[in-house]
DNA sequence: TTCCTTATTGCAGTTAACTGCAATAAGGAT
DNA sequence: ATCCTTATTGCAGTTAACTGCAATAAGGAA
């Protein structure tokens, strides 16, 4: 019907079950303008889903990470916050006020291509977080 | 007296405060042989400071963390590690069994200039993890 | 030394993330 | 349609990380 549907069944396929749980927070992230917490996706997806509980958003997204259909921000405060894969991107995050510049996957290509050759390990190819300082704080 | 002296001074040159707390815990990250827990250090760090609280052993290493002297290690399970600032490096970490391989930053060095010149960051020249799938759990 | 300013700590309480286990329900088989 | 297996969820409780505020003490000034 709606737009995760193609998701879902990309999860059907891979032996997983689909669930109310799951429809609903991937339409959430499929939909989101921005990077979203667990607590912002509990919020909006208790809407249509009264029951649901937080326990099951955490391990929801974990699900979503871990399967590869979502990715995990890591903004470096141990506060998560997750995105529906789609363009291959990183991230810069100031340390000092958490300001977040987006990086093209194109532009770490190489460095990727030849840490898993040196190494055997199979990387995931996007949503790195560098971290440093912006322009702005960097007058301290 | 002991080896953190230099560190200890080139705190209190910029400024800070040198307490027997940062101390202690300079002197157990100095010494680690591998990333620390918040609360491994405590527990290290309770021997010799009795009254030492979780909450200053978490405010300390953010601290160092902050000021340069430490770095933050994200294992991507919302659990924190950290390690005194010295061989530049980054790791792989494996998303299924946590294996970490560790990397030399001069292998990062060419993106990290690209990225700083580009968008006028100041990125903090090392600890990056990179999360993929070790070459033994790549076998699912 | 003693005093003074204020950075740092400890305390108490909060929020975020995680875990074990029993109840539920997805989806394949009959 | 009904049953069955077991993946997934909700519940209750735990652990890790964080925060506000008052008490303490580092280190510069007198
Ligand atoms: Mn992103
Ligand atoms: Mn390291
Ligand atoms: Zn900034
Ligand atoms: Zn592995």
């Amino acid at each position: 019907m709606s737009c995760e549907v193609n998701l879902t069944n990309q999860l059907r396929e891979r032996g997983f079950r689909i669930t109310p749980q799951r429809s609903v927070i991937l339409h959430i992230l499929g939909h989101a303008k921005a990077h979203l917490t667990p607590a912002e996706v509990y919020q909006q997806a208790s809407i249509s889903l009264p029951g649901l509980t937080e326990t099951t958003v955490y391990r929801t997204l974990e699900f979503l990470a871990q399967t590869g259909l979502a990715q995990t921000v890591f903004n470096g405060k141990s506060k998560y916050a997750y995105e529906i894969s789609g363009y291959a991107h990183h991230h810069l995050v100031c340390r000092q006020c958490g300001t977040e510049v987006e990086i093209p996957h194109v532009k770490a290509e190489a460095l990727f291509k030849e840490l898993q050759e040196s190494t055997g390990f199979q990387l995931m190819q996007n949503h790195i977080s560098f971290f440093g300082l912006c322009p702005v704080c960097q007058e301290d």
